[in-house]
DNA sequence: ATGGTAGCGCTGCTA
């Protein structure tokens, strides 16, 4: 089985570059985060034809999130059912079960700035994400908690870690948030597999970011030990960053034994 | 060249 995380940043502008990739990767089950459209402006027929059934959550404007798989589509969810939610209104998570794996497909929110309210209440965010795990979840069931973290892991996980001084993204606290999922029985499946790439998935619109290099590693897959240990490989198709009109993220694709 | 680009949607917000 393959599945990808990709930011679209907008699906409606980044169909011509969605379906494409669609019809040519090869993907059991595609997560996508920022589709910035209402859930009847998501073209669920268009991937229907191309032998993808989905699921979308999605508000509007802004955020947005589905899954794409073309090994079922069952027992969804969308947000975090009975709990708090401190971006409430905002589309940041929707579920599945796909081949017999639960994923779930988070846009964690960004945070803005530091500090800032809007920084607070991404912690809150995966205070949430991490409670929300552990009331419907066990580790020991099939699962992926893949998306935009919004997050770099480690210091290597940026190209270069002087330059994010008091910036987000790479603060103590959001990389703790992290470690809690963690703890609770994940496995970050990038680094499982090849502990050397840089794994870099997004690259700003902005300066020429993508050309001169600056990247980061926030689009992330974790997964359970009965996914890990069927995990053969891991990749970031940086193609698909390139060319005409791209989102200013990589999708992250990995493989596991069927 | 005094912070850049992209998307949404129409003014400025979000990233």
């Amino acid at each position: 089985m393959r599945f990808t995380t990709w930011n679209v940043a907008s699906l409606k502008a980044r169909m011509p570059r969605v379906e494409p990739w669609l019809a040519a990767a090869d993907c059991d089950v595609l997560c996508v985060q920022e589709t910035k459209m209402t859930d009847e402006a998501f073209p669920a027929d268009a991937f229907a034809a191309m032998g993808y059934e989905s699921v979308h959550h999605g508000e509007g404007r802004w955020n947005g999130v589905a899954i794409l798989s073309r090994v079922g589509v069952e027992a969804t969810t969308h947000g975090f059912g009975g709990l708090e939610d401190p971006y409430e209104g905002d589309a940041r998570l929707v579920s599945a079960v796909c081949g017999g794996i639960r994923f779930i497909d988070v846009y964690v929110p960004n945070g803005r700035e530091v500090p800032s309210e809007f920084y607070d209440r991404k912690l809150v965010w995966f205070e949430r994400l991490a409670e929300y795990l552990d009331a419907n979840h066990s580790p020991d069931e099939p699962l992926v908690l893949l998306g935009d973290f919004n997050v770099a892991p480690e210091d290597r996980d940026v190209w270069d870690i002087t330059r994010f001084t008091l910036s987000t993204h790479v603060t103590g606290p959001e990389r703790d948030a992290l470690a809690t999922l963690r703890d609770w029985g994940l496995t970050d499946a990038f680094r499982a597999v090849d502990g050397e790439a840089d794994g870099f998935s997004f690259w700003d619109y902005r300066g020429g970011d993508f050309h001169q290099g600056r990247g980061m590693r926030i689009d992330l897959a974790y997964v359970t030990a009965p996914v890990a240990e069927r995990l053969t490989g891991a990749r970031v198709d940086r193609d698909a960053r390139k060319g005409e009109k791209p989102s200013d993220h990589a999708p992250v694709i990995f493989d596991l034994t069927d």
